[in-house]
DNA sequence: TTTAGCACTCCCGAAGTTTGAGTGCTAAGC
DNA sequence: GCTTAGCACTCAAACTTCGGGAGTGCTAAA
């Protein structure tokens, strides 16, 4: 249909969409010939802009609501606007130390977390969200095992970060407080400096061996020590912080909408995959509403930046917000957070 | 004004008080004299209702929106409807059942508080709460001292009902890791037994003491152990599911109201201060409308009760939802679910 | 004390009207 | 071949009008 006019959109054109966007972006309403005719700077009148539109329609980089409106960017027009038009706006000095100085005032990791996704919020006046570190690059520190009533034993475990998951475990047999702590001894000189991935693929393994041998200690040990890990790994989790500021925007006050949203965050799941394609891509990631597949999501971009800590990959943050987000600061701030993000951890 | 008339209500008024109060709770409108002529059962004329109606508004019970409305329960009328005249509905063994086995899978706390809340929030299809216990009645196990980089020292603090606090905390003076081990030994043997209130009273006397003695160990032990005894005092909090089930109620479909109430659910502070209410009181509670003082819950009620383990009371827990909620419903569902929960947590 | 009757009030939704923003098309101009 | 003025046309949003319905308060009679 529009291939034989022209499949590439000539730079002219490519400058009215970015003029677009950013009008509709600033005021949230569909942006008219004569408007845009303005805006652009250029000394153009109107009905060649409606030519250029047009075209721009043809190429579905542009909608019109209804006949007599003007036009709004398609996910399409968006995703061209962020891949290569947009003008980004870094934060002023201020913002980066008042961002810096924040970060390095927390202590434990998790707080920390905490932090980064309230002041993604904050600066955004959107969601911000940060994921925890993934367990792969987290070092064994320490296990401790503790009777309670009955056979059920609580387990804690130490990491090298100085963050502590604890769970009950109900093991069928019942061991004595000498017992486990004699196993917790073994274990943690076993696998000391180890990380808790590393520590996984041993356990299973040395599990195997384990069971030939007479060491029966060792060999419950082992089991209960795969049980923690295993469990410290649904823990995989992330942080929110100014998902009411979501409800300020009008594309999302529609209640089953926003419901939908909300529930997304409670359940999780399926945020936790989009966050994780950013940690596989190792790269900033922008979803555009439907581009997610998510439906919850469908009225929403989602900005996320993997952060990484002594050159590892450790997890990923971001911000969550309306469609129509003002791209071209929010882009930069989610940049530099992980950054400082990722140097605030480094100096555990 | 209404004192000439006739100060208390009199048994028929207050029947159809009742009448007009489950009307509207079950519909949402304004009810008029004919339908509640209908509803009541008895035969009288919409006319003779009007005289009775007319009545209820003067004592401030119902108010009409507008001129040509039915009638509405104002707060007062709410008041005396949950006090004195609401017929409660305990719910059947089949959901008592369920609700117990669903409580007694769970093995620690603050998973069973999850699960409280949000069993509570899913009976009831609104929002449900449950603050977990209170430090005063939580007994001291073990604490443990673990060295991190820096003068940084991460603190955990495990508790007999096999929950953990950890807390990292950077004294002034620098630790080796056989001090911290000293000091946490000496604690432990010290405070074995005690309630973590008595433990505080007892840490700010005898620091006091050390101060005198050469026993350098225990005065820091004793100074570190308050540090965290404190922080853990501001781990009170509580969990709450279903918040999403509240914006399906038109009464709070206002996204102003809404975000005034989603913020106070992040804010926590006031939301506890009313649920300690009912601590206090040793009593269920219920807050309707205005009357809990706190602007974001103007258009909710708030029915709390207490839950008790051993004889102690150990937390509070509730519901929220519209003002316009069912009583009848809600009340038993509370109650039981208070004592069930105060039954799971005993078997610790 | 209760009730029928009646005039009155007010909300609500439907239907009509106006306004203004914006479009596409055509034909003329550079 | 691009650009532009002119014009007819479309459509949503805002406002107005209007009738119906639900419910009230008051009065007078049973």
């Amino acid at each position: 249909m529009a291939d034989n006019k022209s499949l590439e959109v000539n730079e002219r054109a490519q400058y009215f969409l970015k003029v677009l966007v950013e009008r509709y972006i600033r005021d949230g309403e569909p942006v008219g010939s004569r408007t845009l005719a303005k805006d652009s700077g250029l000394d153009l009148s109107p009905a060649t802009i409606r030519n250029v539109m047009s075209d721009l329609e043809d190429l579905g980089l542009v909608v019109s609501p209804h006949t007599s409106a003007g036009r709004v960017p398609t996910i399409s027009g968006y995703r061209m606007f962020v891949d290569s038009l947009v003008t980004l706006k870094p934060p002023g000095d201020r913002e980066v130390a008042s961002l810096q100085r924040q970060l390095n005032g927390v202590a434990d990791p998790k707080a920390l977390a905490a932090s980064a996704s309230q002041l993604l919020s904050g600066f955004t006046q959107m969601a911000g969200v940060v994921m925890v570190p993934k367990r792969s690059h987290i070092m064994f520190r320490q296990i401790e095992f503790l009777p309670l009533s009955g056979n059920r034993v609580l387990t804690i475990l130490v990491t090298k970060d100085g963050e502590v998951h604890n769970r009950i475990i109900e093991p069928k047999k019942h061991y004595s407080a000498s017992e486990l702590e004699q196993a917790a001894n073994l274990l943690n000189q076993h696998y000391s400096g180890a990380s808790l991935e590393e520590m996984h693929k041993r356990l299973v393994s040395e599990m195997e061996d384990a069971r030939h041998d007479m060491n029966q200690i060792m060999a419950r040990a082992l089991e209960m020590a795969e049980t923690v890990i295993d469990s410290s790994d649904t823990d995989d989790d992330f942080v929110l912080a100014g998902q009411t500021n979501l409800m300020d925007f009008d594309e999302l006050a529609q209640m089953d909408r926003l419901r939908q949203l909300f529930d997304s965050f409670t359940e999780k799941q399926h945020l936790l995959h989009l966050l994780d394609d950013s940690l596989q891509a190792q790269a900033m990631q922008i979803f555009i509403g439907e581009e997610s597949g998510y439906h919850p999501l469908d009225h929403c971009s989602l900005v996320t930046s993997p952060y990484e800590v002594e050159g590892e990959m450790a997890g990923v943050l971001g911000v969550i917000g309306p469609t129509r987000m003002a791209y071209d600061r929010v882009i930069p701030i989610v940049d530099i957070t992980a950054k400082l993000l990722g140097a605030a951890l480094k100096q555990e």
